[in-house]
This record gives C-alpha cells, sequence and structure tokens, in this order.
DNA sequence: TTACCAATCTTGACAGCGGTAAGTTAGGGG
DNA sequence: CCCCTAACTTACCGCTGTCAAGATTGGTAA
C-alpha cells in the first residue's frame, strides 16, 4: 500500500494530521446535501478522504460524531442570533431581528437544525454528551439574555423570565419546525403571496407573544 | 412447511388476512417500547407472526409503512383534540384545554408524536403521501376550527384567521418538542417543583399568546 | 366439484450500514 | 537511533432494508 501511487496523489500523509475537525467540518456539509437520512459515517470518511473506520479513533459512536456537529450547529446559531440584535437598540426591534432570524437560521440549516433537535430520547443518552446541552443552553441563553434586557429596560413587566424565554424559545422553534418540514403551506391554504405571507405570520405571530406577555395575563 | 406443528400452534392460517392494520397497530406500540430509533421492519414482522418480507405485500417501503402509522398518529391527535373541548363551551377553557391537551398527547406518546413530524425532507418525499398531509391538515383543522368559533362568538377579532391558527398551532408544538427532547428542564434551572412548574409555564405562555391574539397589534 | 388465478406469504439472497479486532504506519520523545 | 503510542487501514461480523423466486391459499369461473 505504500507504494501506491494514486493513493499517494490523494492523500499525502498517512496520518490526517486534524481528522476530528475535517469529519465535524465536512458532516455539516454532507448533513444539506444529504439530508439527515443518507448521511453515513462510510460516506463522511470517503469524503474526507480516509478509511470507513478512521472516524473510531476520534468518536466513539456515530452519535457522538452527531453530537459534536449537533454542538457546532448550537455555536453557529447562537452566533447567528446575537449578531441579528447587534446594532438594535429597540426593545421589540431586538426582539423581532432575534426571532426572525432564529427562523431563518433553520430555514437555511434545515437538516442541520433537525439534526440539533433530535430526540436522543433515552434519558441515559441525553446525559451522555454534556457539551451538547451546554451548547443548547448558550444558544437558549441568547434569547434569554435579550429578553432579560428588555425587562431591565422596563419594557416588559417583571417576574417569570423563565417562564417567558421558554414560551418565547418554543414558539419560534415551533415556527421554525413547521416550516422546514412542510407545514406552513398546510396551515396556510391562502393560495397567495407564499413566502411574503408567512415572513408576515411570522412577525405577526411574534408580536402576538409579545403583546400577551408584555402584559399581565387576564384569565 | 406445511406440517411443521410449531409453526401450526402459533398461527391456523397462512395468510393472516389483516397483516396491514395488525402491522399499523403493532408498530403504534413497537414504537412507544422501542422509540424511533430500534424501530425494525423485521422485528414488526416477528411480533405480528409473519416473515420478514411479508409487510412488502403491503406497505411499498419502510417509509410507506411509517407514513400509514404517522397517518394513524395525526387521528389519534384529531380525536384527542376534539374529546377534549367537547363539554366546554367558555372559548377561553377551549382554548387552553385543546392547547394542554395537544401538548399532553406529545408527551404520552413522544415516539410517534416525533415520527408524525419527522422531516421526510425531501420535497418528492412529501408529495409522496397524500393521505399523510390530510391527516395533519386534519389535526390543524380541529385546532383551526376551535378559533373559529372563537372568532364567530365574539371572543377573539376578525381577520387573519391562517395566520393565528398556524401561530398557535407552531406554539403548542414548540412547546411540545422541547418537552420531549428534554430542553424544558435546560430552559427552566429553577431546581423547583418540575412537573407542576411546566404545566403552569404551559399555560401561562398559551393564555399569553391568547392574549396577544386577541387584541390588536401594537407594533 | 374441480381447476386455476391472483394475492399473500416464505425463503434465500444481496448490498450497505455501524461497529470491532488485528495489523500497519509514522511522528516524537527517550 | 529506536521504539512507543496514537492514528489509520484492512478484514470481518451481525443486522438492516429490499428484491426475486417459489410456496400457499381463498375465491372465482367452468
Amino acid at each position: 500500500m505504500k507504494n501506491c501511487p494514486v493513493v499517494r496523489l490523494i492523500k499525502q500523509t498517512y496520518h490526517h494530521g486534524d481528522l476530528r475537525n475535517a469529519l465535524v467540518s465536512e458532516a455539516l456539509k454532507l448533513l444539506e446535501q444529504e439530508g439527515a437520512e443518507g448521511f453515513t459515517l462510510r460516506d463522511l470518511a470517503a469524503r474526507v478522504g480516509v478509511s470507513h473506520a478512521a472516524p473510531y479513533a476520534h468518536f466513539e459512536d456515530k452519535n457522538a460524531l452527531l453530537a459534536a456537529v449537533a454542538v457546532a450547529g448550537f455555536q453557529k446559531l447562537t452566533a447567528y442570533l446575537e449578531t441579528a440584535i447587534k446594532d438594535k437598540s429597540d426593545p421589540a426591534e431586538q426582539y423581532v431581528r432575534m426571532g426572525e432570524a432564529y427562523v431563518c437560521f433553520g430555514i437555511e440549516n434545515p437538516a442541520l437544525y433537525t439534526l440539533m433537535f433530535a430526540s436522543e430520547e433515552l434519558p441515559e443518552q441525553r446525559d451522555r454528551f454534556p457539551e451538547l446541552k451546554e451548547a443548547g443552553a448558550a444558544a437558549f441563553g441568547a434569547l434569554s439574555g435579550m429578553l432579560d434586557s428588555m425587562q431591565q429596560s422596563g419594557f416588559m413587566r417583571q417576574g417569570e423570565l423563565d417562564g417567558f424565554g421558554f414560551a418565547v424559545w418554543a414558539h419560534v422553534h415551533g415556527l421554525t419546525s413547521l416550516i422546514i418540514t412542510g407545514r406552513a403551506e398546510c396551515a396556510g391554504d391562502c393560495a397567495g403571496a407564499g413566502i411574503g405571507s408567512a415572513e408576515e405570520a411570522i412577525r405577526m405571530s411574534l408580536l402576538g407573544l409579545l403583546h400577551g406577555l408584555k402584559n399581565p395575563t387576564t384569565a
């Protein structure tokens, strides 16, 4: 094998050098190309130019690899959310901007977003990747921090910040998830503008929720 | 084979008679037992007592089988939602009841719910199962119908019913999805009541959204 | 009744997947 | 310079979805 010229052409070194990061970043590309189905360890390894067993030197599992990808996704999302409100000061505008940015991130990276919120249903599995939990919490922290600053600036009423954050998170996550899975058209059977009306619907529902959370609950 | 007494004991007939329905209903059980991972056609077939290739006489694909299961799930959900408000007349109570029922359904059938909202990301795949689309639309119809009656009774303001429905659907779906995937604890780091506070958070956010949608948007 | 047909189910095979074990390569510290 | 250890390859295993070919039956027509 050491004399195989073809292999020599493709890869100069036996040791890759940075396989772990290469796998994660290539996985991000592969994920959006092939979708969450069809995502194969062997395919990924071939793309990076290593054998199908090489990833096991850096990841215990396929799930561990996917968890690392999801962590990268949450970091991307966090940065995306914070960038969206960087040069905005008006509380309501910050709120809408971040909400729209959240949904936008999901639309632009549907397979990644789906992976990030994949079930990992077993309680055992949930505790397997603490970094994943942290990365998710950091993304939620961006949202929560924005709401916190809204409260401190007197825009929203005090109290129950955690509940507010959860409600807003659930709302934008629900919007994103429904749009990604194609239920948006199902809901709005208005044979109209399409994307334009979807943006309007998102803005409307975001503002509706904000308005309701701003003021004390009636019932 | 026709003389094998063991097989004779287990199954009396060569032809199952109602294999299609048996597969779907057994799949519903198997799904909650094993989770969406670990769900295997061969396992399912063995449980029903047929060979591993028998399902292909009734379903083109594993995805087709799963689609049928998802259809059954949506029918279950629709019935669940309608039952929840059957003997209630107060608009706000209907709203909260149905919202809580929606979330409750997801919590009680997490794997099924996840399957129902699984990506089927490819646009081609999305159009493959029209009954699935219809069943999903029917579930949304229960929600939308409830909102419609709220409007007709003068409780909510007129207009943009589709947008309202989508916003409410997104909200309850987001709540359900986050709870199922274990993000609820991540958001509420309040080391308190747990389930009790989650129910309170759900109710609060539902009422918040309702309040915001009831009244004209300020911004 | 009998013969046959089409649907249903079984058996056996295939490629591709995730994962493991044993051997190979090579960079880096003694 | 050697060798040790991490990184990587090769070969293999069991399992999966899927397909093709044959066996089995209920029902239909003669």
